[in-house]
RNA sequence: GGCCUGUUCGUCUAGUGGUCUAGGACGCUGCCCUCUCAAGGCAGAGAUCACGGGUUCAAAUCCCGUACAGGCCGCCA
């Protein structure tokens, strides 16, 4: 276990934040970048939040969007088992290694917070937690309890006299007074460590170099080197990451808007347009670019050029970087996946292929699909006739008429119904008529389409509907005019 | 309440004492191109660098204070 190892620490609480998924991302770079290793590593020390089957979603997560990971849980590796709920011998050997040196005790407060400080309790002194007292506990009493068989957790010691001072790689030098530290809980009373506990650690056993996590650990980092320090360990580099906020300024919940990789992925983001724009937030390469496979971010990225100030997460941002990796795909690779969005009705009667040519350039995201195609399916014969007014082309409801008039002739007697054909018959008949093409073609489109706006151009979609369709639908708009 | 942290265009950001009359990007506006839209090209609006004091010949950049925002103070992580 040399060189950089970073690792990834979820809890299985059933879906992959966008803000945790930032989190993976940076260790995952950063390991990568220095040819080092990226661990997963599952944090299901809360028996009580266990939600079925969210082991499942991390694994999908990660698989999607490519963070693949070296060691972890079902790959395995030398320094496991990576589950934390399977570690539970080794959190307890270590406790006991405190307990047995000083460093800690065993405390029979129950979970009821009379032996916790609370905020209005006395405004003189501020400072809230736990207050110690089966510190006090004499061997005798522990044992008395202990032979009872009353339920106990055990705490740090915590001295409340001196400050820690650590070196966070993004914020700087930290310090904390230990008045503001109480006597956190190593393990609960379920034989199951805390956060606090298992973190430091797995840590440390994993040969993590690089802890990172999002900036709440801050305030609980001087406690964590408390524990490196009790055990002797060495103290890996603490980078903490600032929070992804939602447009209010508001940390990012659940409850407004989407947060879950899993709904951004079921509107039709790019696992990589996702990776690039969260990789942007809080992080940035030193030069102008923007847009990022992820080989590029891997190649760019530098835990030195990680902000401090949290960022807004703004959607719109990312719909261009979406469109703008969705034109970046290849063709095939870009109709696989718009397959899944298209309406049944369009892939049995058209040539989808061909309507994806049309539109990758002008998706932004894969939902917005069937709105886009839904005039080929069906045309909503209600549509204004004053579409057919365009004043830029010049067309008004008479000549628009007439123009129709003569294309559907026109176009009737067109042999071969393809791009070449019918652009050939418009053009000749626009040259003819000495008007600029624009002013046919306008009426042809809104006559096909009844929208004034359209994925492609009227000949591509004239081509797309087939000539019958096509004529039918100018026959019904001269019926309209 | 105590402690910790943050604050540059609406948003993401560049900026580490002079090159900043603050650069880029998204978004917005307009023009060009164009059979519409999008893309592309060009142009424009938009930031008294949170505020107030210092330090300095010189401060967005250093120091102090204030305000505002966020985080922590759980047998949650």
């Amino acid at each position: 276990m040399t060189g950089v190892r970073t690792r990834f620490a979820p809890s299985p609480t059933g879906y992959m934040h966008i803000g945790n998924l930032r989190t993976a991302l940076y260790a995952y770079l950063h390991a990568r970048k220095n040819k080092g290793k990226f661990i997963l590593r599952i944090e299901d020390t809360d028996q009580t939040r266990l939600v079925e089957d969210s082991i499942r979603v991390i694994y999908d997560s990660l698989a999607v969007t490519g963070l693949e990971y070296d060691e972890g849980p079902d790959k395995g590796g030398p320094v496991g088992p990576y589950v934390q709920s399977e570690r539970r011998p080794i959190y307890r050997e270590h406790a006991e290694k405190l307990l047995n040196e000083g460093s800690a005790y065993r405390c029979f407060c129950n979970k009821d917070g009379n032996s916790e400080k609370q905020p209005t309790d006395d405004p003189a002194d501020p400072i809230l937690g736990y207050d110690g007292r089966c510190r006090k506990l004499s061997a005798a009493e522990t044992q008395e309890k202990l032979a009872k068989g009353l339920p106990y957790v055990i705490r740090q010691k915590i001295d409340k006299e001196g400050r820690t001072i650590f070196n966070d790689f993004v914020y700087g030098e930290i310090t904390v007074d230990h008045k503001q530290l109480d006597d956190q809980i190593l393990l609960k009373s379920d034989g199951y460590p805390t956060y606090n506990f298992a973190n430091v650690v797995d840590d440390h056993l994993m040969g993590i170099t690089h802890v990172m996590r999002g900036c709440e650990y801050i305030s609980s980092t001087p406690k964590y080197i408390l524990l490196y320090r009790a055990f002797g360990w060495e103290i890996p580099e603490h980078i903490h990451l600032p929070h992804i906020l939602n447009e209010s300024g508001r940390k990012l919940s659940k409850r407004e808007g989407s947060v879950a990789l899993s709904s951004f992925l079921e509107k039709g983001y790019l696992p990589e347009a996702i990776l690039n724009y969260i990789a942007l937030l809080g992080w940035n390469p030193g030069t102008e670019e923007e847009f990022f496979s992820k080989e590029g971010l891997i190649e760019k990225f530098d835990i030195a050029r990680i902000g401090k100030a949290p960022s807004i997460f703004d959607e719109k941002k990312l719909l261009w970087l979406n469109s703008r990796h969705i034109k970046a795909r290849k063709p095939e690779e870009i109709h696989e996946l718009f397959l899944k969005f298209y309406p049944d009705a369009i892939v049995n009667k058209f040539d989808v292929k061909q309507i994806t040519g049309l539109i990758q350039g002008r998706v932004e995201k894969m939902s917005d699909i069937p709105q886009m195609v839904s005039f080929l399916m069906e045309l909503d014969e209600n549509y204004s006739k004053e579409l057919f007014v365009n004043k830029k082309n010049k067309t008004t409801l008479e000549g628009s008429l007439a123009v129709l008039k003569d294309l559907e002739s026109l176009l009737s007697g067109i042999a071969s119904w393809n791009y070449d054909g019918i652009y050939g018959a418009v053009n000749s008949y626009a040259e003819a008529k000495g008007v600029k093409i624009g002013a046919i073609m306008w009426p042809l489109r809104v006559a096909i389409s009844g929208l004034t706006v359209t994925p492609g151009g009227a000949v591509e979609i004239a081509e797309l509907l087939g000539k019958s369709e096509s004529i039918r639908r100018i026959s019904l708009a001269i019926r309209k005019l």
